[in-house]
DNA sequence: GAAGAAAGATAGAACGATCTACCGAAGGAT
DNA sequence: ATCCTTCGGTAGATCGTTCTATCTTTCTTC
């Protein structure tokens, strides 16, 4: 089988010495353009392919970037991904994915994987319980890293949500439509997300002087989020509507509601969080609180880059807006409810 | 900001040499019990990391795997990839993963940037449209490469389904509940696989002498499946049932019919292909060939792990069987229907 | 035509690891 | 006491690239 060329293999081929090899393909330095000639027509006659490893360990450039994601198959994140990987891309870095299933300890072993194998810049969702060794793992190997969604304390550079305000976009909503109590489902471990998101719901609670607050927990997969809301309904059955900590949860509340019998929007009134592509498709259509995705992506690529031309700035937090997009899951409280 | 600590910052630390690190860290050649635990000392407390690329470049191993995937947000395909990681990190593989989103020029670059950077094997679902020129860069470049769900000759070890005998199944099923009028829905380009699919269906509507075939295009999600449904009821008002080309489409079909006020499994049956999460929680719950993702990534694990250890074995082809699991989507010929 | 500058190419070290070969010390047999 | 073996450890070359320094040749300029 055949071997793979190096420089030096394709130096001979072209007949000059290795650097003359080396500059040519990376276009520096002072060459001819008779010998410039020469080394392409070797290069593409040989199919070469630099070795982007040996270059990184000489130059100490290193252009591949590692996301480290808790769930791969959330079609949100993957439309994040997609928006990283386009603008990296452009900048002629490489950028290879990990999912940490939101597990510590798969993420502690992915991590070193990725310092192992060196990496020039970390892209991290942070797993829900991050012990502290894992972030001192990182700071001690002095990777430009970029938290996302989860910030992990000023260590980083970060890219998220303006949560509090979203939660209280929607909760506002709820209660413009007459419902006095309102539930918030969804999340389980007391991540500063859900705590921001939480806060949110609850200010707007007091501050419009609604039904006490219920926060009811839930795993973030539909099957999680219909089983949950049976729950809640049966522990709170005052409960009109209620504020979703995602869409996949909320989608499965919606189900759950019509394996009860009940239609969303007109019995209890639901409202997701991300707007993933299902939540238009959905019957009823789910009325969420949207942020895009791309625009994540972008701005998340864009401060890495930051990052990596400039490693001692101090540390930047970006937060982009959710925007409300009603659709057929909110309505006014039913004749029946309680209006109280 | 701290340097990252090498090889000869442990020495140093532990007062060894340099290949003695080395030896203790692989745990390889002849070590006293006292040496190797002034090494281990040291380099804990450095928070040593091997640069793997450095080791990679000298030995000419490369525990590094490229998983190149069509689409990285399919849920289906999520599975697989979790099945793979799970083996491949056990024997020490770091799998990172890159989406084509099935564009053949973005996969070109994508494969090239994954050969720049090293890696000791690949995983491959090839794009629809990928050109000659695609396999013989990966040719030369003698790559251990496994190709999956879409076959490309005997270049490489493959892994997949059972195609043709799947649609056969789901095909004879729809006959037994009395339907002739069946449509196949889904796919554009006519690779190998939806080739065998279409074999699979278009042999049963012959051997069963049932209506003439109808094949309809239509892309991979679920947006794409409501708009062809549509579109397939208008041309073709006397077929009875579908046979999908995958669950996403058949979830789209199975939302048009709702839209068009009709219900799946009773006014029209639909069957899927692939079993995602979401087909048994949709309502109605989706009839659909099964494949349990875990296996075949297990599969596509133990596949490429064989051929980085015998690079010469001539080319295998593993393939899986689709299992038909009966849900709410398929029923009897409606009444009205044409039963001719 | 001589000195200086610029252009074009190269030699050799270096990055961080691993591999091969070797060396000194200790132990055992004769 | 000498030789041989085994054990424990090290020196130096090497992987494919890039960097620094240098070398030769040609072109300007007065």
């Amino acid at each position: 089988m055949a071997v793979r060329p190096t420089l030096e293999t394709v130096a001979q081929e072209a007949g000059v010495s290795i650097p003359t090899v080396s500059q040519v393909i990376r276009g520096t330095g002072r060459i001819s353009e008779k010998t410039r000639e020469k080394v392409l027509k070797a290069a593409k006659k040989l199919h070469y392919i630099p070795d982007g490893r040996a270059a990184a360990m000489r130059s100490g450039e290193n252009r591949e970037i590692g996301f480290v994601i808790n769930q791969i198959a959330n079609p949100f994140n993957a439309e994040v991904m997609s928006g990283v990987v386009e603008l990296l891309e452009a900048e002629g870095y490489l950028v290879s994915i990990l999912d940490t299933g939101d597990d510590a300890a798969r993420q502690e072993r992915h991590l070193e994987a990725f310092i192992r194998n060196g990496r020039g810049g970390l892209l991290w969702v942070p797993a829900q319980d991050t012990p502290e060794r894992t972030f001192d793992l990182l700071r001690v190997q002095a990777i430009p890293t970029v938290t996302f969604m989860r910030p992990a304390g000023e260590r980083y550079d970060h890219v998220g949500v303006r949560n509090a305000v979203a939660t209280e976009t929607a909760t506002s909503h709820l209660a413009d439509l007459g419902h006095h109590h309102i539930a918030y489902l969804g999340g389980t471990v007391m991540t500063l997300v859900r705590q921001r998101r939480i806060l949110g719901y609850e200010r707007v609670m007091k501050a419009r002087n609604l039904g006490a607050p219920i926060v009811w927990p839930s795993i973030d997969t539909k099957l999680a989020g219909l089983e949950a809301l049976r729950d809640l309904r049966q522990s709170h059955p005052e409960v009109t509507a209620i504020v979703c900590n995602g869409d996949m949860v909320a989608l499965g509340a919606c189900l759950g509601l019509q394996k009860a019998g009940l239609v969303p929007g007109r019995d209890l009134s639901v409202i997701g969080f991300d707007d993933i592509a299902d939540a238009a498709l959905a019957t009823p259509a789910l009325t969420t609180m949207a942020i895009s995705p791309q625009k994540l992506g972008r701005k998340l690529a864009q401060v890495l880059l930051a990052r990596i031309r400039e490693p001692d700035m101090p540390t930047t937090v970006s937060e982009v807006s959710a925007r409300l997009v009603i659709r057929d899951t909110t309505g006014p409280v039913p004749a029946g409810g309680t209006g109280d």
